[in-house]
DNA sequence: CGGATCATTGATACTAGTCAAGTCACGTGG
DNA sequence: CCACGTGACTTGACTAGTATCAATGATCCG
């Protein structure tokens, strides 16, 4: 808690301007609708929460909730991803999970935000002050539900990252990473294997998987090679992932004996 | 997810039995009467809640939760700590959390459980099965309320501990981690820091510590000694800590600059 | 007192980090 | 169209921090 306002000195990011308002007043075609909360809603409560809200367009790489100031405002993600992190003073990072359309964030009970969020591209998402929410809670109780229940899945997402930052080697890690991943783009079920040979999207740079695995973009990079070398996955560019041998991966992941 | 029925071949766990019942129908000399979830409700509502509950007594070092298996309970503590953790099939382990009277176990929303709990100690625990809670939450929509503050909560705490995990050194672990005990024990309030030379018990053994902290216990027990020659701490017996300056554990934790 | 368990300390090994050089992709401008 | 510059990634050589292996010490309990 020393010097908080130190974290942004190296990674600099771009100036947050929150002043440039809606974009898209109607939540009808908004990326979000079908998805998280605004899903758990009628469209007259959707209405009924869009006239609380002000919408926001971000650029990538923007600041937008920084831990350790005042926290003012609830966020939900309409378009784009964001990266949510902690950091030291001496610029040492971690990145503790990213959010995409659909994503509450900001919810947490107390004064200051006790993390940062950064957009990885151009964002758009609807902002609520922390008085206008008690509101809307008050109104549509089904959305403590719904927070509830992404809250918990939220919670067994941060054990299995626990487990992986605390006990598993680097090339672990990367396996495990690499099938959590899928699982998020839906590339398989949850707990499934995806089938051999699926290529998946990475948008994450080598420094953003360092700082969500705990590991150096060195260690990344040469992890990623053996992984590479030993024919369980493909590296077409450096944005792109081919899982060769999903369960040779798994294997790795689990530690399977 | 290849072989989970092996988490268990060392540190064999006493053999659970969950059939010996009631010893406190009434909820009225419960130790987490006026904790957590029971604390949001009234004596009737309470009462009401007993009669869907099911309360049993542990011994020490019991595995009442075991990743894996169908989840089919929920658990309200009542007395005595337990730890909550993950582990991998060669036996590698972490501890995800620690949880006492009032708080509420197993509700992620998933057919099976994500993580085991072990008691620590002799506890007493209020289990419902999943059918009777659904009835329960509609009965009391204040619960939902109460679970979402304790989930973020835990969600704020799992990112301290993934900065920890993922980018602290070993000594700066150790520093962090009596930090936060004290507060937890709430010998200081939350984000402050404790008085110097304040002792605090310390009821873990190395290795629950080290599995915590993701370390060997030889590691944690060498940064303990390191603190202690320092003089930031003392160390009057393997249970109890006394922080003669807190302050300096603080630059440590924080990697002061 | 003896044995078991847990913690501490020491010597060594190994994984991942650090430092540095080289490669690749891409965009700009001559 | 190609030279150049920039930034991100990869690879190599070396180092450091923590794990591992081993011995010793402390505590508890029968």
């Amino acid at each position: 808690m020393t010097s908080l306002n130190k974290i942004t000195d190296f990674r600099r990011p771009v100036a947050i301007n929150l002043a440039n308002r809606p974009t898209a007043s109607s939540c009808d075609d908004c990326g979000a609708r079908r998805h998280g909360l605004c899903d758990a809603l009628s469209d007259d409560e959707v209405g009924f929460l869009a006239r609380a809200a002000q919408h926001v367009s971000l650029q990538p790489n923007t600041v937008f909730i920084e831990e350790g100031e005042a926290a003012l405002y609830f966020y939900n993600i309409n378009s784009g991803n964001v990266r949510l992190f902690k950091s030291l003073p001496d610029g040492r990072r971690q990145i503790t999970g990213f959010a995409g359309p659909g994503h509450f964030l900001g919810l947490a009970a107390t004064t200051k935000n006790m993390f940062s969020a950064e957009t990885m591209e151009p964002v758009k998402l609807c902002r609520f002050s922390r008085s206008s929410i008690a509101a809307v809670f008050e109104e549509f109780p089904v959305l403590e539900r719904k927070l509830l229940d992404v809250a918990m899945h939220e919670l067994v997402l941060s054990q299995q990252q626990m487990l992986l930052l605390g006990r598993k080697t680097a090339i672990e890690r990367i396996a495990s990473f690499l099938l959590s991943w899928a699982e998020r783009l839906e590339i398989c079920a949850s707990g499934a294997l995806p089938k051999p040979n699926v290529s998946m999207p990475l948008p994450l740079s080598r420094t953003d998987l360092a700082d969500y695995l705990g590991l150096t973009i060195e260690t990344v990079s040469r992890s990623l090679s053996n992984l590479k070398r030993e024919g369980l996955i493909d590296i077409p560019n450096i944005h792109e992932i081919i899982l060769l041998r999903p369960q040779a991966l798994s294997d790795i992941a689990e530690a399977a004996v």
